[in-house]
DNA sequence: ATGAAAGCGCTAACAC
DNA sequence: GTGTTAGCGCTTTCAT
């Protein structure tokens, strides 16, 4: 049986709340009872049941993160860093891995939402943006990384791509070479992004980007 | 503002108990009323909070899984494959990197479990026993994989590395290779066993193993 | 087949 | 400084 605010308050003869406050460290605490509560709470080992805080509270101290692809090292990189910088906020990162699927992408969503996370962070696998409005939950913030939706007004986190493209491709013509191939991803932001790059640079220079010089895996809209 | 039980009852005149009996597949529900539930549900999006449904029953619906790091293609691969399975059965992972340090993973089997996992799955970076005996729970059941504790009575999933280090080591000596030597890693159960296993095949066939051809990441216990 | 009552462990608003 | 009251959204038990 795990140990609750209750028992804590009971052993101590005070009530459940100031054994709250203590635990938030809110300033209206006399310092002697604010000792004996943690002193108690230390002897007993005091685990906070973080759901029925959540349902109280209305927060989590959680984050929620959705990648298109765990074994990727950059989401699995980008996770373990993330994790690290929550846990030494005293929050914790509940992942989920879309699989690049937005059927699957939805469920993860929902799960996160349903579960209470103070915010949800999403490298979205998305071509449109169904799945954002879709959430219906208005309370929840959510920020978009690595992958855009340029006419979604939602805060973005990721890379210039366009200039990664240009700069790319710059530095090829600078080489003197002059038939330059683009091999592009899927239909996500940075890809699209990378080709329009790519376009830019060549048209600065006034070369050619023939059709058959730019493969791709799906096609972009 | 998200639906509750408590808007679908009102809006059908009936009680939340109902509405939650439907929900949960119970079958004392009169059919017309359970159809009158599923439709409302569906027209308003009802998502139920998992965190009161989890106060209040006691389970989750959810796993926990630790790993050493994520990076990891084995543990990021496990980890992809175990979320696609529980998301099947209508559960959720929550994932959690211990980066191979012993106290980050206490951190995260504490984490964990005040966020009421039903079970925990992990593979410890530990060298002994201390984070298990910690837990100090004793209602959330958990299970090792990969890395063991052979003095633990808990159950334990993996392959079995002394096998796997003899048949590496037979291997080469039917090859007729006479100096062989063992390239280890850190001091976890597969390194260990896989040692021995290569002492063993070692020993069958009258070869030596002299210590400077065998090279540790970390020494054994 | 349906619902009333009680409670999960905690926090928030306000009283004292 | 401390406690009281109320409630988060749901499930459980037990009437009816």
């Amino acid at each position: 049986m795990p140990v609750r605010m209750k028992d804590i308050a009971r052993d101590l003869g005070i009530s459940v709340v100031t054994v709250s406050k203590v635990l938030r460290g809110n300033a209206d605490v006399g310092e002697a009872t604010r000792k004996r509560v943690l002193k108690r709470m230390k002897e007993l080992n005091y685990q906070p049941n973080m759901m029925a805080r959540g349902l109280a509270s209305g927060r989590t101290y959680t984050v929620g993160l959705v990648v298109p692809d765990l074994v990727h090292p950059f989401f699995a990189e980008f996770a373990k860093f993330l994790g690290g910088v929550l846990r030494e906020s005293n929050r914790a990162l509940i992942l989920a891995s879309s699989e690049e699927d937005p059927e699957i992408e939805r469920q993860e969503i929902r799960t996160l939402l349903n579960r209470g996370v103070d915010v949800l962070l999403i490298a979205s696998c998305q071509a449109n943006l169904r799945n954002f409005y879709e959430l219906g939950d208005t309370r929840t913030p959510y920020l978009l990384f690595d992958r855009n939706f340029p006419h979604l007004a939602a805060p973005f986190v990721g890379s210039d791509d366009i200039q990664a493209g240009e700069i790319a491709t710059r530095h090829l013509i600078e080489l003197g070479r002059c038939r330059i191939a683009h091999i592009g991803g899927k239909n996500t932001s940075p890809s699209r992004d990378r080709l329009r790059g790519f376009r830019n640079a060549l048209a600065e220079s006034n070369l050619a980007a023939p059709e058959n010089y730019i493969i791709l895996r799906e096609r972009m809209e």
